[in-house]
DNA sequence: TTGTAAGCGTTATCAC
DNA sequence: GTGATAACGCTTACAA
C-alpha cells in the first residue's frame, strides 16, 4: 500500500509537498504538482484514513443514529438513510449507521470521544431531546432531521407541517369532505416527551381544519401495521361520520388500509386517505395507490448531509435550517365526498 | 478528552499497562487492573479510534456495500442492514454503508486502501462476481450474503433454496395445486451475469415441482412494484391455468398482488401466493397477509457480521459458510385448489 | 508482572 | 515555492 513518503520519493519532493499538492492548501509550482499527481495515479496512492484523522484531529466520517431494531424500521427511515449515504459518499465522507434506542447515549459518547465520528445526524427528534442536549454539550457537530422545540442555532432539515397539512386539508375540502380523522403517531412515552413532528402535525391539522370548517378527530396509533389495523377498527366504531383520513405514521397507514379491506370497505369509494409521510417511491407499494403530500426524504437527508459537511469544512452555508414541504401527488386513495 | 497517558499517570502505571488492562492481551495483577479500570471509569476514557487503527494496522470498521439508489431499496435489504448494524455495534464495530452500483470498485478500493475498512460485506452476489474477485485479490476480508458459483474458502451466509422451494411446493401440493407459476427476478444484465439466488431459485423450483408432478412456469420481473403489476397481467394473459404463484422479488410481489386486486381477482380464492423473500416483519404490510417461507434476513446478517469479526480477530468459527432456510409461515394468501 | 520505546502515516508549524 | 520535523494516541515487540 503506497504511502505518502513513497510518492514523495518517486516524485523527487518532500512528503509534505505531496500533501499540499493534493489538498491545495498552499500554492505549488504547476510542474511539481503535475509530477506528483502523476506518481499518485501510478501508485494508486490514497491517503490513509486513520493517519489523517489522528494527525488532523478530524474525521471524514459521519454517524447517523437511526431508530428501529429487529422489529422493523420504516421505509421512511430507509429513504433517509439512502439519501444520506449517497450524499456523504459523493463528498468523500463515510456514513456510519448507529442503531439508537435513544437510551444509549454512552455509546454515542464513546464514538464521539473515540474520534471516529466527525459529526452526527439525528432522526426522530423530540421536542426536548436529551441526545441533542448531550451532543451540543459535548460539542459534537450535529444536524437534526426534524427539530426540537427551540432549534435556534442548531442545524436542521425538517418539514413545514403548517403547509403540508394545509395542502392535504385543502384537497379534502375541495373534494367536499367535512368530517375527517387524522391518524397520528403515538408511542409509549408520547405524552411526556413527544416528537416535534407529532405536535406540529396535530396542531397544524386542527388549525387548518378550523379555517376550512372541517371537523377533525385524532386517532393515535403506534407505527406498525397491526396497530394501524386496530386504529381503523376503533375509528369505524367510534366515529362513523368520518369520510376522509389524513395519515402520518407510514407503517400504521398500511395496516389501517388493510383493516379497511378486511372489513370489505372500499377505498376511496367509502373512505378517502391521504398520507403525508410516504416518499414517492413507496406510493406504489400500497393498494390502492396512495394520494400523498410527498415526503422528499431522500433529498432532505442529502441536504442534511451537505449542511453538516459544510459546517465541518468551514464552508459558509446560509441554509443551515431548512423546511421542506412536498407536492400533493394524486393517487387512487382519494375521491369526492358523496352523501 | 482523556488519553491513555493520563489514565496511566493517575493509576501510577505505564501507558502500555493500561492497554493490557483493557484488552487483556497479557496477564495483569488483579489489583493493578482494578485500579486502572477505576481511573478509566472516572475519566471516561475511550481509546482513540484512529490512533488504534493506525498503530495496529486494523480498523474496527466494517463496510457493507448495498444495492439500490434513490429509486428504492427493498425492505429485505433494509432488514439485512438493520441486522448487520446491530450485530456490529454489539461487538464494538462500526458499520459503514456504501451504496454500490457494482460498478464503482474504485471507491471500494479507495476505502480499503485508506485503511478505513476492516472488512467488507457484500449483498446481491452474482455467480461470477467481479467485486468478490477484486476484493479477494486485494486481500480485503470479506463475507457474502449470498454466494458465488464456487464459494469455496469464502465466508458466506446464504439460503438453502433447495429446501426453501421444497417447503413452498410441498405446501402447494398439499393444497392440491397442480399448475403454478414462479415470479423470478430479472435484471437488465440478467442473462450474462445472474445472481446466485436467481439461478438457484429457478433450478430448485423446477426440480421440486417435477418431483411433485407440478407444472411450473417462470415469470420474470424486475424488482419493483410496477414491473410486478405487469408481470401479473402477462401471467393472466398467457398462463390461464395457473392457480398458485411462488414469488421471489419482494417489491415485485407487492405489485403483482396489487395487479390482481385491480383486476378484481381475489387472493387467495382465485390465486394462491407464497413469497419466499419476505422477512417476518413485512408480512403484515401486504393485503392479504402473505404466506411465506420466512426470510430470516436480520439473523442472517447478524451471522454474517459475526463470522466476519471472528475472522478479523482470529477467533475460530467453524461455521464460516452458512445456509439458512426459514419457516413456512401461513398467512391469508394461500388456499386449497378448487376446480 | 510491568515498563520502555519504536513505529504507524498523516497534518501543520516552522524554517529556508 | 519547498523541505524538515514535531506532534497525534495508540499497539506491540523487547527489556527488565
Amino acid at each position: 500500500m503506497a504511502t505518502r513518503e513513497e510518492v514523495a520519493r518517486r516524485a523527487g519532493v518532500s512528503p509534505s509537498t505531496v500533501t499540499y499538492a493534493l489538498t491545495g492548501k498552499r500554492s505549488i509550482k504547476p510542474e511539481t504538482r503535475e509530477r506528483i499527481l502523476q506518481v499518485v495515479a501510478e501508485l494508486n496512492y490514497v491517503p490513509h484514513f486513520a493517519a489523517g484523522a489522528l494527525a488532523g484531529g478530524r474525521s471524514k466520517t459521519l454517524a447517523m443514529l437511526f431508530p428501529g431494531s429487529a422489529a422493523g424500521i420504516s421505509p421512511v427511515a430507509l429513504q433517509y438513510i439512502t439519501g444520506a449515504v449517497n450524499a456523504a459518499s459523493e463528498r468523500g465522507y463515510a456514513l456510519i449507521l448507529w442503531p439508537g434506542d435513544n437510551a444509549d447515549m454512552n455509546q454515542i459518547a464513546t464514538l464521539a470521544k473515540s474520534g471516529l465520528l466527525g459529526a452526527v445526524l439525528l432522526m426522530e427528534i423530540h421536542l426536548r431531546d436529551k441526545r441533542v442536549e448531550y451532543l451540543l454539550d459535548q460539542e459534537v457537530p450535529l444536524t437534526m432531521i426534524g427539530r426540537t422545540a427551540d432549534p435556534s442555532g442548531i442545524n436542521y432539515v425538517d418539514r413545514d407541517f403548517e403547509e403540508v397539512s394545509k395542502r392535504a386539508i385543502d384537497y379534502f375540502s375541495e373534494l367536499g369532505h367535512k368530517n375527517i380523522a387524522f391518524l397520528s403517531q403515538a408511542s409509549e412515552r408520547q405524552t411526556k416527551d413527544p416528537r416535534g413532528v407529532d405536535q406540529r402535525f396535530q396542531s397544524s391539522i386542527i388549525e387548518n381544519a378550523k379555517k376550512r370548517g372541517i371537523v377533525a378527530t385524532e386517532i393515535p396509533s403506534l407505527n406498525d401495521p397491526n396497530s394501524g389495523r386496530i386504529a381503523y377498527q376503533l375509528m369505524r366504531k367510534r366515529y362513523k361520520k368520518v369520510t376522509a383520513v389524513l395519515a402520518l405514521p407510514d407503517l400504521a397507514t398500511i395496516g389501517f388500509i388493510n383493516g379497511a379491506h378486511e372489513e370489505g370497505l372500499s377505498i376511496p369509494e367509502d373512505l378517502s386517505v391521504i398520507s403525508v409521510n410516504t416518499p414517492k417511491t413507496q406510493i406504489n407499494m400500497s393498494w390502492p395507490k396512495l394520494t400523498t403530500v410527498d415526503l422528499p426524504a431522500y433529498e432532505m437527508a442529502a441536504a442534511a448531509i451537505n449542511i453538516t459537511i459544510d459546517q465541518l469544512e468551514g464552508i459558509p452555508n446560509p441554509e443551515k435550517q431548512q423546511l421542506w414541504i412536498g407536492d400533493l401527488i394524486l393517487g387512487d386513495s382519494t375521491a369526492p365526498y358523496k352523501k
